[in-house]
DNA sequence: GAACTTAGTTTTTTT
DNA sequence: AACTAAGTTC
């Protein structure tokens, strides 16, 4: 048990804990992942457990991998195939929806959709319901629809209290027997399906919960009702439940997790043994400090005392920058300086944000200092139109009763099939109770199908045309390689003609992501389109997150959580960023917002920037900021810098009169016309132009110009990047 | 009716 | 920027 001696009193208490419920509150850079991966070798090498008795769950793929790799370091075998079972919850469920689709509406090969062909559904419901979708947005339904499955609440048991509630309750009746008429799944009902089998079926649940004699469960804060209830009938037989979480880092509130899951779960289970896990192996201590300082502030909560063998290590930074410009030009250059001074590695640099919407500024400046970076998320690669088109296809070959897929593809490359005659298709196939996908391929049969005549004699060609290709990739799909198929399909509709049309960077780019596409359809040759399919659904922004080169990484907060950087910057520290402006009447969110904080603070391993501007630009015009709230929580002589803009006098005066009172009025600004009329000027996208027309608005210049190719434009001076070619 | 162009609207976080 | 609704041309 040599692997032992390397954790501390505590981590030990953890790995050899004997049987029954633990629960190990573990604090940021404490070790967890360490302790779960030991604790599975523990397991096996102590206490006999088969590895197929191993049930280990996580969020993520890339923790499932890391996890997956360390184990098979520490017990030196190919665990996976002596049937440990080690993935994200979601992966865990579709595997046990496939085996049991007998019990469920949908069948074995069901597709999983994301969240993109979520949205489709749900407006394709609010459209058929004849609904205005003014009225009943559709982000807003869908998450209305999505919390309610992670309450585990069927369409038929949505609660109605309000006349809203009854006809959300008729979208979800709609939107989910549209998904079965699909044969299709949404990321809930992953969760939704196996946590009311495990529960309807007994037979099933005996199975699993007999086979599962010791389950593990990674950042626990982090489940929601489904998740837990379903962990909970999983162990309903061994009891052998260990998990691994710490509330301080619960930020997926949004996304139904509740933390409280942690006190249900010590009273659920009154014979747990409980450890807390606080030395950090991570931070320096003033990085803890502050950490504490922001954290201790939220109130119910078990404290933690963070401390670290690292030393005090320095005090944070704290630059104020005059704008959103300034403060990416800040971030950079501070970079190139601790690469160029050998301080840090340029892959030991992280920028961290609250929106995806602010890394845009940041990488404008990464790209004009020439500097790579890696950017998790956001624009991520699957959710590329190319990409998610060629996989709409391949899922579309998979399970032809995918009407999702079917609409997104049958007119692309456009082939004269238009909005009416796919409309008319889907109500004709409704009609006769089949799905669209049979009313093609009986028109591809024989013209004198019953179907023909429903259709303008153009649309029926046109239908039957791509009916037949789609017939063939059907007939093809289970001799056909993954790659085969992709070839063939691409080759079949001349993707690549269609996409390079225009010749252009982009077109270019496009191709290129397409041709990733295909080699990772190579790493399938021995699998098949199913699995294919389901990594593809089940991937993740942060398992995105390519490794091995030297350079500095851009990420939301959110996505941050479980990583570790030399000196991270957090950006944007700005009251209605962070905390973000939507959770400033919900006290509950606002715990949540200092959490992201708290998580981004302990990334950090020696040094932490924290960075805001005064200046911001919105969308058209910028506006003046306040520091965040969770600033003024660190205490002054933590941090190192000064304010440039009277932050200090803003902050005290907003102390005590809390966040519900109005800003004070903004110092009124005297702008300077900059471009009088007459003026030349050139403009990055439009070329050269003369100022017609100059006023001041809202602290800008608005300009109206006009321009040698482009006519007259009207534009916000601070926003257009214009350059006077010469004064009038 | 289909295909393309243009103007307006929208963004918190994501398995 | 990305998506959609409305407008325009064939």
């Amino acid at each position: 048990m040599d692997f032992l001696e390397q954790l501390n009193a505590q981590q030990r208490q953890a790995v050899t804990a004997g049987i029954g419920p633990v629960l190990v509150l573990a604090g940021p850079g404490s070790g967890k992942t360490r302790v779960l991966t030991q604790r599975i070798a523990y397991l096996i090498r102590s206490m006999g457990a088969r590895p197929y008795q191993i049930l280990a769950v996580t969020f993520t793929n890339k923790a499932a991998r890391s996890m997956g790799s360390r184990v098979t370091d520490l017990i030196g075998e190919d665990a996976p195939h002596q049937g440990l079972w080690l993935g994200t919850f979601h992966a865990m469920c579709a595997r046990i929806l496939r085996s049991e689709a007998e019990h469920l509406p949908i069948t074995p090969n069901f597709v999983i959709f994301d969240d993109n062909d979520q949205q489709r559904v749900v407006k394709a419901a609010i459209r058929l319901l004849d609904l205005n979708d003014k009225l009943y947005r559709p982000v807003s339904v869908h998450a209305a629809i999505s919390r309610a499955k992670n309450e585990l609440i069927f369409p038929k048991d949505y609660p109605i209290q309000t006349y809203r509630d009854e006809v959300v309750k008729r979208i979800y009746e709609q939107y989910q027997s549209a998904l079965q008429n699909s044969n299709a799944v949404d990321f809930d009902d992953l969760l939704l399906y196996t946590a009311s089998l495990l529960a309807e079926v007994p037979a099933v649940c005996e199975k699993y919960a007999q086979r599962f004699k010791y389950i593990l469960v990674d950042e626990f804060q982090d489940t929601n009702l489904a998740q837990y209830t379903l962990l909970k009938h999983l162990a309903s037989v061994h009891h052998n439940l260990f998990v691994v979480g710490d509330p301080d880092q619960s930020i997926y509130r949004w996304r139904g997790a509740d933390y409280r899951n942690v006190q249900r779960f010590e009273k659920d289970y009154p014979d747990t043994q409980v450890i807390l896990l606080e030395q950090n192996y991570r931070s320096r201590q003033a990085i803890l400090d502050a950490a504490m300082a922001v954290i201790d502030r939220n109130g119910q909560r078990r404290r933690k005392k963070l401390f670290t063998q690292r030393g005090q290590g320095e005090r944070l930074i704290y630059f104020e920058a005059s704008d959103d410009y300034a403060e990416a030009a800040y971030v950079v250059d501070t970079i190139l300086q601790l690469v160029a001074s050998k301080q840090f590695e340029a892959s030991e640099c992280a920028v961290m944000y609250r929106t995806n919407a602010q890394s845009r500024l940041l990488e404008e400046a990464f790209l004009q200092a020439r500097l790579p970076y890696r950017l998790v998320g956001a624009q991520r690669f699957y959710g590329r139109r190319e990409v998610k088109d060629v996989i709409a296809y391949l899922r579309l070959v998979y399970n032809p009763a995918d009407e999702i897929s079917l609409e997104r593809v049958i007119n692309l490359p456009t082939r004269g099939i238009g909005a009416k005659t796919i409309q008319t298709l889907f109500t004709i196939a409704h009609q006769a109770n089949a799905p669209a996908a049979s009313v093609l391929f009986d028109l591809t049969r024989t013209e004198k199908s019953s179907y023909w005549s429903q259709f303008s004699a153009r649309s029926a060609s046109q239908l039957a045309g791509f009916g037949s290709m789609f017939t063939n990739w059907v007939s093809l799909k289970d001799t056909y390689t993954v790659t085969e198929l992709f070839d063939r399909i691409l080759d079949d509709i001349k993707y690549q003609a269609f996409i390079s049309e225009d010749g252009s960077e982009e077109a270019l780019e496009r191709w290129e992501n397409v041709e990733e596409l295909r080699r990772l359809t190579t790493e399938y040759e021995e699998r098949n389109l199913a699995e294919f399919l389901e990594n593809v659904a089940l991937i993740s922004d942060q398992d995105t997150l390519a490794e091995g080169q030297n350079i500095p990484t851009l990420l939301t907060l959110h996505a941050a959580k479980g990583l570790e950087f030399g000196a991270v910057f957090i950006v944007g520290l700005d009251d209605g960023i962070l905390p973000h402006t939507r959770s400033f009447d919900e006290p509950e969110e606002m715990d949540e917002e200092r959490r992201l904080f708290y998580v981004g603070i302990t990334r950090a391993k020696d040094r932490l920037y924290l960075v805001r501007s005064t200046r911001r630009g919105g969308r058209g015009y910028s506006e003046d900021t306040y520091p965040s709230r969770f600033l003024d929580d660190i205490p002054a002589e933590m941090l190192n810098g000064r304010s440039r803009g009277g932050r200090s006098q803003r902050s005290s005066a907003r102390v005590d009169t809390g966040w519900t009172l109005p800003p004070p009025p903004k110092p009124a600004l005297i702008i300077e016309h900059k471009y009088p009329i007459g003026t030349r000027v050139n403009h990055p996208t439009w070329g050269e132009g003369t100022i017609l027309e100059s006023r001041i608005q809202d602290e800008d210049e608005i300009l109206a110009v006009n321009f040698k190719v482009f006519g007259l434009k009207r534009l916000g001076a601070s926003l257009a990047k214009l350059t006077i070619l010469k004064k009038s």
